[in-house]
RNA sequence: GGGCGCGUAGCUCAGUGGUAGAGCACUGUGUUCACACCGCAGGGGCCGCAGGUUCGAACCCUGCCGCGCCCA
C-alpha cells in the first residue's frame, strides 16, 4: 500500500540510481531503428539553471517516448570545455592563492585546469541526473578529450588546406579584459549615455580650421586623415588639402568618402583605421592614408601616442584628450548623445576595434550549403519561422575570427619557422617534416574558438574522423533541441561542419524553444535577484512537477513566463495521481492486461474510449513537438475524466459483489496502466513508481512499450455523456435553489428513459444525492425542474422551494437557449449560407437550432408548471 | 533603419474560418470511507483599434496604436 502522502525526493534517487545502474537509458537494440538527440553541451564549469532544465525537459521528453516506441534511442551526452569561463574560474582560483596564470607558466597552469575540471567540472551532469535526463552516460564525452581534439585538429588542418581557413591581419573585437580577441556574436551593443565631442581640426596653411564629431576622443591620436562627403558642397574645397592634426601634429589629409555622413555632426568625420571597423573600410579605399595602432593589448596607450598620453589607460586618456583640448581652445561644443558602445557578453569590459594577427574561417563559403540544406528540406526548424533568422545570418556572414589569446583551449595546430614561414600540420612531427630536419619550429601560442570544437560536436562525439559504427547509426541526429538565441552561435555553425565535413546534415530536425522568464516576463539574471533556481523548484516541489510545468508552458517556441505558483499546481497534479492510484489498490485494482479487457457496462466502455483518445492526443502532439497540447490532454484525462468522472462512477460498480466488479477493475487497473505509460516521459519517477506499486512488472515503465490500441465504437460515449449531464444539472439546481447539501430527493423522469436511469440509479444516489426514480410527473407544490438532452426531469422540494428563484433559473436557462436559437435560425435563413457553406455545417446548424429550439420550449413549458 | 514576434477572462496562456477555452486567482459551499496539495457549484471576456475579404472572422488581408526580441 502506498503511503498516504507523496513525497518525491526518496523515490526520484531510488529510481534514478537503478535507471541507470541497469542501463536503461541505453538498452541493447541492435535491430531497432534508432533515434538520436545530441545535448547541446552544458559549459563545464556551468550549473543548472532554469533555462538548462526546460531544454533537457523536452530532449527527456522525446527520448523517454522514442525508447518506449522501441527505437535505439541515445541522447548524446557531454561538456564542453568553455575556453574563457574555465580560464577565469581557474585563474580566480589561482588569485586567492596568490598566484598567477603568468606565473605557473602554459604547462603547469593547464595541470592545475584539468585538476579543478576533475574536482569540479561535473556538478552540472550530477544535477542533470536530479531532473531525470536519461542520457547515455556510458559514453559521455568533453570537448578536450583526445579523441575530440584529434577531431578539431583534423578539421582545423583540412579546411586550411583547402583554403578555407587562413591567417589575415585584421580588425577584431578585442576583450581588453581578457587580452584576447572575441566573436562578434560574443559582443553585446549597449546603449549608453555618451557625449558628441565637436573637436576643431586647424587647417595645415593656417587659414581656418575643420569641426569633425567623434564619440570616442581618444581615438584621435590614432587619426590618419579627415573624411568628407564628396557631394558636399561645404567641403567640396578642402578636399586634398591638410589639417594639423592638434595633439600629434601629424598632417593630415581630407579625403573625399561616402562614409562621411553630412546630416551626422559636422558633415566631416576623423578617421581612425587601427580603431574602427567603419574607419578601417575607408582606409581600404584610400591605401595612403595609412593607419596608427595607438593600444595595448590590456586597453593602455601605446608609444605611437606624444609622450603625456603613454602608458594612459583608453578611458583616461579620453579625459587627458578633451581636456587638453579644451584647454587649447580647440572644443567646440559637447553635445549629450546615446551611443551604442560594445562589450564583451562575458567580461562586461568595454570591446575595442583592435588590428591583430588572427585565424579566421571563410564562413560564407561553408554557409552556403548549410543555407541550402534548410531551404529544401533537409534540415527543418520547428517553429518553421525561426528559418528566416537563420537565412539572414548566414547571407550576410563574416570572416569568423577563431583564434583565441587564451591557454585553455585546442591549441592552434600551426608552427613557424625563424623565417616566418606557417605550416599548418597535425602533429609536430608532422610539421617538422614539413618543415625540414632540423629546423626550429614555434608552435603558435593562441587556441581555437570554444565554438570552433563545439561545432563538430554532432559527428566527433560519434568518433569522427575513423568511421565507426556508432557514427553511421547515430549520424545525422533526429532532432536538436535548443535555445533559439544560439541558433547563430552554434546551430548555424555545426550545420556548417556537418556538411563540409560528413557531406550530410547534422540533424533532421531542429526544434527552437524559448527562454525562461521570470512571472513578470523578464529576463532572469543573477544580478536582479530574479533567477529561480531549478534544483530549489526540485526540492520544494519535486522533479516531476518542475518538468510538466516546464513541458506545460512550453508553447511553440515562445518565451516561458515561470510562475512558481504553477509548478506546485502540478505538485498537486501529482498527489492526485498517487491518491488516485491509493484508492485502486484499496479496491483491489492491480496492474492491467496487456490488451484492453472487453467492458460490457458504459462507463467502462466509456473509459477505454477515453483513454484511447487521450493517448492517441499525447502521441500526435508529441510528434507535432507541441509539448504543451501534450501535457494538457495527459492533465485533463487524468484529472476531469478519469479521477472526477471515472473513478466516481465506478465506485458503485465496485461496491460487494455487483457483477460489474471484476470488470471494473480490470478497467481500471489497464486504464491506469496506460495513463502512467503515455505520462511516464513527463513524469518519469512517479510514474515508474506508480507502475511497481501497482503489481509485478516485467519490465520497467521506462522500458515498457508505448500504449497504442483502439477500442470499438459504441453507444457508451452518448450514455455517459448525458449522465454526466444529468448529474452536473442536478448538482447545479440544488446548488441555484439553496437545497441543503445532505437532503436526498426523489428524480422524476418520463418512462421512456427509465432502463437508462435504472442502470445508472447507484451513481446518481452517490453523485447527485438522488433518493427514488419516478416515472410519474410530481405532485404538489415546489417542483423544480430541468432539461437534460431534449428531456425534462423534475426535483420535488416541497415547501422548501424558493420560487421565485427556481421561476428566475428557468427564465434565465430558457433565455439562454432562445437566443442561440435565435442565432442559428439567423444563419439558416441567408440564402448565402445555404448556398456555399459546407453541407456539414448547414447541417449541424439545423440540428443545433431544432435541439435549442426544443430545450427552450421544455424550459418554457416547465416555467408555466411552476405558475 | 531592417527583420521577427506578441496584444484573447484579474494573471499566465491555448484556440488559427462555423455559437469563446484552460490553469491559477476570485465568490459561495462542504453531504461521501483516494485525495482540503481535496470535492461541488458559480461569477468574470465589444478576442488592442479601424477598414477589407467571406454566407460567416479571435482566426485571412491592409492600415494604425501599444509592447518585446534580434540585427545594423
Amino acid at each position: 500500500m502506498l503511503e498516504k502522502t507523496f513525497d518525491p525526493g526518496p523515490i526520484e534517487a531510488r529510481w534514478y540510481a537503478h535507471w541507470e545502474r541497469t542501463g536503461a537509458f541505453r538498452p541493447a537494440r541492435p535491430e531497432a531503428r534508432p533515434f538520436t538527440i545530441v545535448l547541446p553541451p552544458p559549459n563545464v564549469t556551468g550549473t543548472l539553471h532554469i533555462g538548462h532544465a526546460l531544454n533537457q525537459t523536452l530532449q527527456d521528453i522525446l527520448v523517454r517516448w522514442k525508447r518506449m516506441q522501441g527505437h535505439d534511442a541515445r541522447w548524446v551526452v557531454g561538456t564542453d570545455h568553455a575556453g574563457i569561463a574555465t580560464q577565469m574560474v581557474v585563474e580566480r582560483t589561482l588569485a586567492g592563492q596568490g598566484l598567477s596564470r603568468e606565473g605557473l607558466g602554459r604547462e603547469a597552469f593547464l595541470a592545475r585546469v584539468w585538476a579543478w575540471k576533475a574536482e569540479s567540472g561535473g556538478a552540472i551532469t550530477r544535477q542533470m541526473r536530479r531532473l531525470g535526463a536519461s542520457c547515455d552516460w556510458a559514453n559521455e564525452r568533453f570537448t578536450m578529450d583526445e579523441a575530440y581534439a584529434r577531431a578539431v585538429t583534423r578539421v582545423f588542418v583540412q579546411l586550411h588546406a583547402e583554403g578555407l581557413l587562413y591567417r589575415d591581419k585584421r580588425l577584431v573585437n578585442w576583450d581588453p579584459q581578457f587580452q584576447s580577441a572575441i566573436s562578434d556574436l560574443e559582443v553585446e551593443n549597449r546603449e549608453v549615455n555618451g557625449h558628441f565631442w565637436h573637436l576643431r581640426y586647424p587647417l595645415a596653411d593656417g587659414s581656418g580650421h575643420l569641426v569633425v564629431a567623434t564619440t570616442r576622443p581618444e581615438t584621435m591620436l590614432g587619426d590618419t586623415a579627415v573624411a568628407v562627403h564628396p557631394e558636399d558642397d561645404r567641403f567640396r574645397h578642402l578636399v586634398g588639402r591638410r589639417v594639423a592634426h592638434p595633439l600629434t601634429g601629424r598632417q593630415l589629409p581630407v579625403i573625399a568618402d561616402d562614409w562621411a555622413d553630412p546630416e551626422l555632426g559636422t558633415g566631416a568625420v576623423k578617421i581612425t583605421p587601427a580603431h574602427d571597423f567603419n574607419d578601417w573600410a575607408v582606409y581600404e579605399r584610400h591605401r595612403e592614408i595609412g593607419w596608427i595602432n595607438i593600444l595595448n593589448p590590456d586597453g593602455t596607450l601605446n608609444d605611437s601616442v606624444p609622450e603625456p598620453y603613454r602608458g594612459l589607460d583608453r578611458f583616461e586618456a579620453r579625459r587627458r584628450v578633451v581636456a587638453d583640448l579644451e584647454a587649447l581652445g580647440l572644443l567646440e561644443r559637447v553635445e549629450e548623445k546615446r551611443v551604442q558602445v560594445p562589450h564583451g557578453d562575458r567580461s562586461g569590459a568595454v570591446i575595442e576595434p583592435f588590428l591583430t594577427d588572427q585565424w579566421f574561417v571563410d564562413a560564407s563559403r561553408l554557409a552556403k550549403a548549410a543555407r541550402e540544406a534548410v531551404a529544401t528540406g533537409r534540415t527543418r526548424f520547428v517553429p518553421a519561422s525561426w528559418e528566416k533568422t537563420y537565412f539572414q545570418w548566414l547571407d550576410s556572414i563574416q570572416p569568423w575570427c577563431v583564434s583565441r589569446q587564451l591557454w585553455w583551449g585546442h591549441r592552434i595546430p600551426a608552427w613557424y619557422t625563424p623565417d616566418g614561414t606557417v605550416i599548418v600540420a597535425e602533429s609536430e612531427a608532422e610539421a617538422q617534416a614539413k618543415a625540414g630536419p632540423g629546423v626550429p619550429l614555434r608552435q603558435d601560442e593562441d587556441v581555437l574558438d570554444t565554438w570552433f570544437s563545439s561545432a563538430l560536436w554532432p559527428f566527433a562525439t560519434l568518433g569522427w574522423p575513423e568511421a565507426t559504427p556508432d557514427l553511421a547509426r547515430h549520424y545525422p541526429g533526429d532532432v536538436l533541441v535548443t535555445a533559439f538565441d544560439i541558433i547563430f552561435f552554434w546551430v548555424a555553425r555545426m550545420m556548417m561542419q556537418g556538411l563540409h565535413f560528413t557531406g550530410d546534415v547534422p540533424f533532421r530536425t531542429v526544434y527552437c524553444h524559448g527562454l525562461v522568464r521570470d512571472a513578470a516576463g523578464a529576463k532572469m539574471s543573477k544580478s536582479k535577484g530574479n533567477a529561480i533556481d531549478p534544483l530549489v523548484l526540485v526540492d520544494r516541489y519535486g522533479a516531476d512537477a518542475v518538468r510538466f510545468t516546464l513541458a506545460a508552458l512550453e508553447s511553440q517556441g515562445r518565451d516561458v513566463k515561470l510562475d512558481e505558483k504553477r509548478v506546485e499546481g502540478y505538485r498537486n497534479f501529482a498527489t492526485k495521481l498517487w491518491n488516485a492510484v491509493r484508492f485502486a489498490q484499496a479496491q483491489g485494482i492491480g496492474a492491467g492486461s496487456e490488451a484492453p479487457p472487453a467492458a460490457a457496462h458504459p462507463v467502462n466502455r466509456w473509459i477505454l474510449g477515453e483513454a484511447a483518445a487521450m493517448v492517441r492526443a499525447v502521441t500526435a502532439s508529441l510528434e507535432a513537438f507541441r509539448f504543451d497540447q501534450a501535457a494538457d490532454a495527459l492533465y485533463h484525462f487524468t484529472w476531469s475524466r478519469f479521477c472526477d468522472w471515472y473513478l466516481e462512477l465506478a465506485k458503485p460498480l465496485l461496491a460487494d459483489g455487483s457483477a460489474a466488479a471484476a470488470e471494473t477493475r480490470a478497467t481500471a487497473g489497464f486504464v491506469l496502466d496506460q495513463l502512467l505509460k503515455a505520462l511516464h516521459p513527463f513524469m518519469p519517477f512517479l510514474t515508474e513508481e506508480l507502475w511497481h506499486a501497482q503489481g509485478q512488472r516485467h519490465t520497467d515503465l521506462i522500458l515498457a512499450p508505448w500504449p497504442a490500441f483502439a477500442v470499438a465504437p459504441s453507444d457508451a460515449a452518448d450514455e455517459i455523456t448525458w449522465l454526466i449531464e444529468l448529474v452536473s444539472a442536478i448538482r447545479s439546481a440544488r446548488t441555484e435553489l439553496n437545497v441543503p447539501p445532505a437532503a436526498r430527493l426523489p428524480l422524476h423522469a418520463p418512462p421512456a428513459i427509465e432502463a437508462r436511469l435504472a442502470r445508472h440509479l447507484p451513481a446518481l444516489e452517490r453523485l447527485a444525492r438522488v433518493s427514488a426514480l419516478a416515472f410519474a410527473p410530481p405532485a404538489g407544490p415546489g417542483i423544480a425542474q430541468l432539461v437534460v438532452a431534449g428531456e425534462t426531469y423534475a426535483l420535488p422540494l416541497g415547501e422548501v422551494i424558493d420560487l421565485a428563484a427556481e421561476r428566475a433559473r428557468l427564465a434565465r436557462a430558457a433565455e439562454a437557449a432562445e437566443r442561440e436559437a435565435e442565432g442559428l435560425a439567423g444563419r439558416l435563413a441567408n440564402p448565402g449560407f445555404l448556398a456555399r457553406a459546407k453541407p456539414e455545417a448547414v447541417e449541424k446548424a439545423r440540428a443545433d437550432h431544432a435541439a435549442r429550439l426544443a430545450e427552450a420550449e421544455r424550459l418554457r413549458a416547465a416555467l408555466a408548471r411552476l405558475g
